[in-house]
DNA sequence: CTTAAGTGATACCATTTGGTATCTCAACAT
DNA sequence: ATGTTGAGATACCAAATGGTATCACTTAAG
């Protein structure tokens, strides 16, 4: 797969879509309480929540006749590991310090601390 | 404004646009230059060129007849950090340790969640 | 069963988007 | 001056996008 951010940056691209990541961060809603906080109908709503499911953003899990969107921020990690790829454009000099841990460290097992 | 950082992320949005900024993460490139390294035409990548300058990604200056654009990397910055708010979500143990720090310095009450 | 509430699925619309084709302008080489 | 090359500007097109309206289905409540 060459591309398999995409639909992370895809989801990611809409205003209203980060606003629902930053409302689904408080807690998790239905849709019609997540549409409650946008000037639109349920139906586009969904279809937000659609693209942001699409992206693995959230996750939907049905409680009685309701859907219940959850926020799934781990989703966000590809798009945001893409992004620090230019970390070595921000400060050369951090860079040059984690190049010199990375080779101290030949594990592969991927530990991704901040 | 609102939502300084929507012309970034719409920047992103696309996978070419992307591309074409690790391209020129390797150098500055005419447009010619970039859009030999894809199966459009000139004006296509223009076009593209475009988004990414209007998201502030990337800076474009005259050299003779021809333009150079180069990588601005620091634009990614405001997404990278509209992003950098999730990351309660992604280590609960690494937050719950930064909020027992910053409890040390507030002596609040010793609420606990498991 | 009947009714209401929450959701899913279409159909439809206006706008945006990604792309090409084409023309013109500016700069370099001869 | 002339021809060539890089780039800007438009016009145009097909497809995707964001949104509404509407209807069907499922679940809860009487």
């Amino acid at each position: 797969m060459p591309d398999a951010l995409q639909p992370v940056f895809r989801a990611l691209g809409d205003p209203t879509r980060r606003d629902i990541l930053r409302l689904l961060g408080q807690e998790p809603m239905t849709i019609a309480e997540v549409a409650d906080n946008f000037a639109m109908t349920r139906a586009a709503v969904k279809k937000h929540l659609v693209v942001l499911s699409d992206g693995g953003l959230i996750t939907v899990a049905p409680r009685g006749r309701e859907k219940v969107n959850s926020l799934n921020a781990l989703a966000l990690k590809p798009a945001l590991e893409w992004m620090g790829w230019f970390d070595q454009f921000w400060d050369d000099r951090l860079d040059a310090l984690k190049t010199a841990i990375e080779k101290e460290t030949t594990d592969d097992t991927g530990h991704n601390n901040g």
